[in-house]
DNA sequence: AATATAATGTTATATTGTTACATACTCAAG
DNA sequence: CTTGAGTATGTAACAATATAACATTATATT
């Protein structure tokens, strides 16, 4: 994300939290910022060497407090395959997520969509289960990395 | 999975690596049986702890590239968001796995479609991506956990 | 000020996964 | 046979990721 991307997305979360009763703090701001600004999916460890740089370094409970709070309220996605984190881009909470990973240079793009394919929500329906929250990762290689 | 199926599992693997020139070792017949015998998914240093009952307890490295060798070979999946291992449903080897996993009683079922659902393979035609794994974990509660 | 709730600080530990190097097994060429 | 190449395992140490338990601080409400 550009700087005013993230400018933005910051004021975004003051704002939610403001309306929500939520707390707006120094872990939480600099953890969404921190994840933001990564071009690729970044690692709860180097979010805590990134936050030692404007902060004294944190603990690891730091850290991962401040991602299951951002998670939970849909600021930012895990990549599971990666054990690593990235901003959504979708600019809503939303519960499920789609995203695009070239294995040879790390990029992650988000897809988007709203409801889960057609395909798979029948064969949900079939078992009577009832949906929390899905999650595709779509390994391969990116356009660029085939050249 | 049942024994008598766990033991067809068996011989398919013994089977497949004949015909491929690949070893059919005992680390890999125990990780198998102890994955497949699971109801539900298992973690690595569980297998280990299954595989000690039978055999010495064995290093993680000996299960984790036993774990390498079956998921290469279609035998098991990993459910990425629980670090943990289900042995596949499919009968073949497939780029793409889906599963709805209860957060409740942590059962997992795997619901095998050949193709990725169109409305992603468009969005990834569209980017040029050239596809290799894809993987989709949908949470929720099953029937039973909701009585 | 007293209380309740939300959030953070701190320490230690649990869980998951990898690296590096030595040893053994299998098959085939000489 | 035996030697060499490729495949797989044995072993020890360690790295990376994540959580538990308990104390303290901040914020809002009474
Ligand atoms: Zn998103
Ligand atoms: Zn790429
Ligand atoms: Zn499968
Ligand atoms: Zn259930």
């Amino acid at each position: 994300m550009t700087k005013k991307e993230i400018q933005k997305l910051i004021r975004t979360l003051e704002t939610y939290c403001g309306d929500k009763g939520l707390r707006y703090t120094p872990p939480r701001r600099i953890t969404l910022e921190v994840i933001a600004a990564s071009k690729r999916p970044i690692g709860a460890y180097d979010v805590i060497e990134e936050m030692g740089k404007v902060t004294d370094k944190p603990k690891p409970t730091t850290v991962y407090r401040a991602i299951e709070f951002l998670q939970e309220h849909g600021f930012i996605h895990k990549i599971e395959s990666l054990s690593a984190f990235v901003a959504c881009h979708a600019g809503h909470n939303h519960e499920g997520s789609q995203f695009i990973v070239c294995n040879d240079c790390g990029t992650v793009e988000e897809v988007h969509l709203c409801h889960l394919p057609k395909d798979l929500q029948k064969k949900v329906d079939n078992t009577g289960f009832k949906m929390a929250h899905w999650n595709t990762e779509i390994h391969g290689t990116c356009q660029q990395c085939q050249a």
